[in-house]
DNA sequence: TATTGTTATACTCTATAACTATA
DNA sequence: TATAGTTATAGAGTATAACAATA
């Protein structure tokens, strides 16, 4: 914590990312979140995926959302809506008091980061705006040309 | 994922965490290792602290760090060593396996953030590197003025 | 009395495997 | 047979409270 003024990058980058994590995991924590469960409100504010799906988007195992889903149901953030489609499956859906927590949950931690940012000018910002975003971006990209077949030109 | 080229601060930021914290998570469970398990390791990699010193190190209570370290001395990454000048204290310390594995996983993690910022030329990754060490170092010490006596000026 | 560490207990989170009901 | 979801089970990780040994 009283290390030199000036990190390498790897380092910065950890240190950063501990903080944006540790930042959001106090911000649920206030509110008697995980961070999984937050993130489970956060998908679920503008979908109402069945189990299936909320598996996929959170990457876990059904069985794992199975268990994520009933200690928020059993809080009275979510609802368990059976399809009418498909008698086999369940739709989850944010109640009107999982709702309001994940939004104010989301306000309280932007507004931290924010805060934590407010060291910087705003030119600075939109400077570290700007770079963070070109990372991502060439992430993204990346990612989606390694997903893309290696054997398919001739198939 | 397939959102504009250019995120606001604090999304960017977020998402950017969410990389570097996944990238961790991956690089360690290839070898076996949870998160807490790797900070473990790289903690003790230049100290032998005593499990309460551990516990202040790792901000978790004491009883979890117990589990902690018991689990990873089943698997013959650590060891518990009995102070001298305390009867009651215990140091932990890497084995050489511990050791081995911990060095490894740092290089191979070190180098997947060295890729991901590959996508900005020298003056750019040292320009970012600039100013989330400005972000950091304010924050370290916003921290640290938190914690002086709020009521001591005037009142 | 205070501190160090462990144990007992309880809860969340996660996965695998086996199961039920539906498609 | 295949898919959607749950249950049974097991293990990691965390905390609180009670405890033993030592300071």
């Amino acid at each position: 914590m009283s290390g030199p003024s000036q990190l390498n990058t790897v380092d910065g980058l950890v240190q950063l990312s501990f903080l944006v994590h540790g930042t959001l995991e106090r911000r649920a924590a206030e509110r008697g979140l995980s961070i999984v469960q937050a993130r489970l409100l956060g998908v679920l504010r503008d979908r109402e995926p069945t189990m299936n799906e909320l598996a996929k988007l959170l990457g876990l195992d059904k069985s794992s959302v199975t268990g994520l889903v009933q200690r928020a149901e059993r809080r009275g953030l979510v609802a368990r809506i059976a399809s009418r489609s498909d008698k086999r499956a369940v739709h989850v859906s944010l109640t009107g008091r999982g709702r309001a927590l994940a939004v104010a949950a989301a306000a309280r931690f932007e507004a931290d980061i924010s805060a934590i940012l407010s060291c910087l000018a705003q030119p600075d910002q939109e400077a570290l705006c700007a770079l963070v975003s070109r990372v991502l971006v060439a992430q993204a990209t990346a990612r989606q040309i390694h997903l893309l077949p290696a054997t398919t030109t001739s198939g």
